[in-house]
DNA sequence: AATGAATGAGCTTTCATTCAT
DNA sequence: GATGAATGAAAGCTCATTCAT
């Protein structure tokens, strides 16, 4: 079971319901803007001073940290749900479609899965919880004759992650139409192709991969963290 | 026949050199860096004062479309080689293949052919020449019963853009096995896949999606252009 | 001779003229506040932005290297003029009695005189050229009887870099009365006391030793100078 | 007889408690800081909230105030020893080494001993009764015939508070070596120097002379103190 | 009465853009 | 016409002090 509690002793009732406020906030900048935005931007969205999210979260990976529990958590019930199909190869196009469309309505859930490494240890252990799940999800799927053999969890993530760029979040048709090409690409063997669904692409769709420019690179810690101040969650 | 030539009085000969002196700065540090790379940096690239460039090119779609018509040309060079081709899947298949590369090796060029609208009118136009000659090349691959019908240009245009982003240059085994897992969905029949070249995607190619953020946002022009000043080309 | 040109190509005359600003302004805040002061305060004084003294001396030590090499050299100035007294007992009264003037006067100096390492190299090689100067003076002295044998050029620019933190740059009379006691602990014998100059010492002169405290500790050079940017002089 | 209690009604017993963890913690705080250091830090220390320290101690001062008199008590103990010792310039020279290594442990306590004026009544008090003690002494180590005329006690406070700042508690060799230069020039007449004990100084001793900078500058009470808050002692 | 949290003000640093020479 | 410099605006971050619980 997920908490979003800190370890130690509780936090004081508001000084909870501010860290739930700038946990909320960072969600809502993080998924719009990306995992870059600035701290001004969320303390101002979670209607706090700036240093305020600084004393809860000193390192913006200790926001990106407390968050990421969450979002993993949610691709992991997918996975679980998806385990249980008794037909493999729809679960896989399931979760595909339902993954690739959480990244395009969740910027930051899109680099969370990208992100590797760079000191994020929880999110990494996070990641190695999808894995083999993923990895199982195939394997089903091949054994029943419709996923080709030798692709990969990260070969599927990969596509995904990248649809997901396209458009807006409403966007969805296009997106579908990609994953319909995708699929017909893993599918083993197939006499027809699938039908196309929604219209073909347009330069907006083009034009909004542009977005993912915005604010200034994240300049990493500076300091590997003071002494206390285990960043709250 | 393109030119690189401004419309009006021609320049004198020492500005003449710097415009081409910073055009060339600046298509190998977009290249580089992406359409919001810093005047500075080009400035610095060509040899010249950050005013010259702005002189120039007040704003930097001046610049980028003062560019364009090279880029454009490049790709269209490669379609209509592709459209003598006696097989136009294997022609198609070259055609993205080197599309995507392209991209891949010149982040500024996937920056512009996703770029529409947004006072580019130039590129706008360029973009238009493209599209009759891929659409021409689809058709063909079409009726020799290889490629699935209801595909359009940018239908193609748009993953292959995408796979661009992946990796660094040096990284084309990762595109290419997202290329064939690509054409394989676009073929319109198959018993049996093609094999997947190179190796699993790893987290370092997802890693290096998160890349593309540099720099401050474009701030678009804060005055709609002031009085003079036609913007070089 | 010490000049404070750049050593490459002459800066333009403004730029000169602003440089030649900010030096003076650092000087002044430096005097008066000791060598943490801010950029900000530095600029405001100069009468230019702040990111105008950034871009001239990038790094603190910039600014401090920039000046030192004039205050060093009127110390040299003086040991040199010392050198030739014929009386050097008296030659080196006046040497003490300058110095913890020179520094009760302009605070910068007594830290700059202070400041040992710290990334500070060219300020290093200017208090290697005091020392063997001192260190003659100090020599003949000793010769003609009159200083006691055993000390050290550091081991009186101590006492008068102390001295000099007494009361405000008006109050020479106090630092004389100590200076006064000191020199009759560094003669090699006496009859009688020299009698002490100006009253004693009061609260007031004590108080002003609380001001060395200001600003904020120095925050040292995070990064170790990017690439070109030779910090001006 | 000191005390360290309240005027006015005494304070409920945990209060107390907390008022002179406080305390102890100010003097440990102090005396490796200065009085500059942060009430957060004081409070870290003394395992209370910030905020309890400021309900004691609206003002620094309060804290200054509250701390002094165990401080000038025991400068008074040692001088009230030192009037019964037989050889009075023995006992002033023990004094003044006791002084200055105190205050050399004690950077608060330096700073006490300076800090005249400014708001602090008692303090300016408790030096009051110090005067009259070191006076006595000096007197009669006059009247022995060995101390110099002229000198007061402040004469002798402002060096032996000086030369505390030399480097680190545990360099006192350096601090004995300045003393010694003293001491040789409060002395009458001589006919030899006293060795010189320790090795002369280094730069390390000088450098060290830059610490006492830490923190913000004390920015004085912004309100005059509000409205009731006695300031507790 | 005590607390830990919140904050506003301050300094540092960096660019994109404009300006004086 | 060209230049290098200047700048204002913005973000990151910290700390002394006050406040809601």
């Amino acid at each position: 079971m997920t908490t979003v509690q800190p370890a130690g002793r509780p936090l004081r009732r508001d000084a909870e319901r501010n860290r739930l406020l700038v946990l909320a906030a960072a969600r809502r900048v993080f998924a719009a803007r990306g995992l870059d935005a600035g701290f001004d931007e969320i303390a101002r969205e979670a209607g706090v001073g700036a240093a305020t999210v600084y004393r809860r979260f000193p390192e913006r990976a200790d926001l990106v940290d407390a968050l990421f529990e969450q979002q993993i958590d949610e691709v992991v019930a997918q996975l679980k749900s998806a385990a249980v199909d008794p037909d493999p190869w729809a679960a896989l196009r399931r979760f595909l479609r339902w993954g690739m469309e959480a990244q395009a309505h969740d910027r930051g859930l899109a680099e969370v899965l990208a992100e590797a490494g760079h000191g994020h240890e929880d999110l990494d252990r996070g990641r190695q919880r999808i894995e083999p799940l993923a990895g199982a999800l195939i394997s089903r799927a091949q054994q029943v004759g419709r996923l080709r053999p030798g692709v990969t969890p990260l070969d599927l993530l990969l596509p995904t992650t990248l649809f997901a760029r396209v458009g807006t979040p409403e966007d969805a048709d296009i997106r579908e139409r990609l994953l319909t090409l995708l699929l017909d690409g893993l599918v083993v063997a197939r006499t027809a192709p699938t039908p196309l669904p929604g219209s073909p692409a347009t330069e907006d769709h083009l034009a909004a991969l542009k977005s993912p420019r915005r604010g200034r690179s994240a300049p990493a810690a500076r300091r590997p963290r003071p002494e206390g101040a285990p960043a709250a969650s």
